[in-house]
DNA sequence: GACGGGCATGAAAGCGTTTTCTGGAAAGGC
DNA sequence: GCCTTTCCAGAAAACGCTTTCATGCCCGTC
């Protein structure tokens, strides 16, 4: 096993100021601590303190009245070529930009969407956000992230926050914020999706990761490579994923392996359950041939496990996760898995809310689910042997039956 | 070496209503496609298609000026007691909230924070948003998110959006997002946090990692366990932090092993640039005792590389990487690093921009940095055999000098 | 040559707040 | 008992923008 020791806090007045006193120094003061003042940059409109051009400036400038600039600006027609390009001369000679507040008070538009989340660490909240930021900026919106709330009350003070600052927010339900949550704190009227959510919460789009599919393959891979006796280990009992993948499990093998007894042991999706999970199923009289874990973390524990015991992966027992987290390719053995495309969930999602906003009530009330694929690495044995390092193939598509 | 096949996409028409086709079938679409038209909830004033009070519809409610309303909810004082209480009820009842842009419009704040940041993957994003996030909510401030550009032009435009959203801002420099960027485009007057900047970016503040401590403190222990011939792999050379880096490993080593001659491979940190590397420094008439990759990706690279020409880690060659990336514990030997503590990066850059908007130029054109600390696998040598699994000891603070 | 129809432009209303200013009532001091 | 002070509350201005409406002006048409 690891052992790990960390040497330090270097400076462990970690925050210091430019002249610091270690030898480590990096950055002497040059730089004095003084306030440079802002300098205007107003054309021909000194005003004293105001530092940010108005639309009246660039009508003065431009000696045309507020609303030619406001109609030239926005390309809403009614001006003539040449004012218009003197318009768009006084604007960029004043540096001006519309204010934002001002503009969505008479237009009921922030042109912002929000994001709501639990608290979450690592690759899917970031891959998440990528996603729904790639696609909200080629919609033209603007992004509000508020993550990093555990509790309901948290989650409602930020959602009642987000309450006209936002055209539309996209909710990643949690345990926490659930169903009746959502019933009892989304304003409606609010165009919503909710991901990974259950289904019948008002008039929001739903869009959900397909679990059950991503499990039923599995095992479906699982069983065509030989595999009969697969145990699974299950996640949070209130976590909707962990749910939806559990079922997915049972009905797989209801189906693929019918006839067997069913062996699940229950993990909360963390590293350490999954030591434990795979201990537990070590020590049971009859070994399982193959371990899918419902989670990548799991199932590194249950890795850990079986190579602590001196159990050969995949040659004794067959492992598998879900997830694809990163961290599945550098274990040893690589770690098959159901890979979930998180950035596209985001996108979708993304699209989803645009929809609502623009074309109200158009998806509303919806259910959508985005596809996984399985990536077989090595841990699941019958692997086919490849030689290259990153090739990546999409070998076949099952049919969806 | 990892083969890795994807069988799937299951589903392949990933994106699909409730009702779709396959077995796999999760929800029916008990759920009909209806909008549900939000209902009405203000109290006694009706508005025909208004759904969100305002502050007159409050004031009537409670029979006093907005004005009145005003006072009572900011708790201006002004108000008595009995008309405060009669107010708040009305408020509740009509489940007002104030309308955000409205108010910043005349106030001139918008209690939101921005943060630009460059297109980035993976656990450095998230942590750095989960830190900002959290200590933003503290501040009572929100977060507007604009990640994901690579382009100059792309973040200007960001940047610009920008303009009057937000209170301040946070930016994370990137190659492209350098130091005469910011010049040109962040508007001055506009509380700025700079991220991993080369300093002297106008009146905003920098804070930066100790790049340069920490290669200097991993020096310092591979040094101290027995190492003289280390190499190093650095890092992109239009990125500040590679650049830090290898300024850190230079100066540590001219220090700690003086008269030993430097090689240094140059990457890009990217795994296969680190694999590049190792081969390299294999290939060497004189093998170097450790190498030393400028992140945590290239020293994955690297290690393959070794494993693959059955070099044994840390047995005959020592290596350490940089950033503590959650893959660096998973790999085989775990990987000695060096760990950055992100989210306190971004939680104090958080507090840097709340105290640059409270207190306009107070910590103007400062310059900070954060220490990071060493962690001690097993991938560097000189370990000393530890059991437990996850036992974290710091075990001394090098005293700064 | 008078008239109507576009069409470019300006004036002004209004979005939902906060805040200043003003009014009036109650309270307190002589 | 009158005047000053204090205090609560309302009227109205202002924030920066969009949009409607009104106003001319120019042009073509009869």
């Amino acid at each position: 096993m690891t052992a790990m020791l960390i040497i330090g806090h270097l400076a462990r007045c970690c925050f210091r100021v430019a002249a610091k006193v270690s030898t480590n120094i990096l950055f002497t003061s040059l730089h004095e601590n003084v306030y440079v003042q802002p300098t205007l940059r107003l054309g021909g409109a000194e005003r004293g303190k105001q530092v940010t051009a108005t639309i009246k400036d660039v009508a003065r400038e431009a000696k045309v009245s507020v609303a030619s600039v406001s109609r030239a600006l926005n390309g809403a027609g009614g001006v003539t070529p040449e004012t218009e390009k003197r318009i768009r001369e006084a604007a960029a000679r004043l540096r001006y930009v519309p204010h934002g507040a001002a503009r969505s008070l008479i237009t009921k538009r922030t042109h912002t969407v929000g994001a709501l989340m639990p608290d979450l660490h690592g690759e899917f909240f970031s891959e998440l956000i990528r996603g729904i930021d790639l696609e909200a900026r080629s919609h033209g919106l603007h992004l509000l992230v508020s993550s990093s709330h555990d509790g309901a009350e948290d989650a409602a003070a930020a959602l009642r926050a987000m309450q006209g600052r936002v055209d539309g927010i996209v909710i990643l339900s949690s345990p926490r914020v659930d169903a009746a949550f959502l019933e009892a704190n989304l304003p409606d009227g609010l165009p919503a999706v909710l991901l990974n959510s259950e289904v019948k919460a008002g008039a929001a789009a739903v869009l959900n990761i397909d679990n059950f599919a991503g499990t039923y393959a599995m095992v479906r891979h699982l069983v065509g490579v030989g595999h009969d006796r697969i145990a699974f280990v299950s996640g949070p009992k209130d976590n909707f994923d962990a749910r939806q993948r559990e079922a997915g499990f049972r009905a797989a093998m209801a189906k693929l392996a019918p006839g067997t007894s069913l062996r699940i042991v229950s993990g909360d999706f963390g590293e350490s359950s999954g030591y434990r999970a795979g201990l537990e199923l070590l020590a049971s009289k009859v070994r399982p041939q193959a371990v899918f874990a419902a989670n990548d973390m799991m199932a590194v524990g249950c890795l850990q496990a079986f190579k602590e015991a001196g159990i050969d992966v995949p040659g004794e027992i067959a492992l598998a996760g879900f997830d694809d987290i990163p961290i599945a390719r550098y274990v040893t053995p690589p770690l098959s898995t159901v890979r979930v495309r998180i950035a596209e969930l985001g996108k979708n999602a993304m699209d989803l809310l645009a929809d609502l906003i623009n074309r109200p009530g158009s998806s509303a009330a919806s259910v959508h689910t985005l596809g996984c694929d399985i990536v077989v690495r090595e841990s699941c044995g019958g692997h086919r042997g490849g030689t290259s390092a990153t090739t990546t193939k999409k070998i076949h598509r099952p049919s969806n039956r």
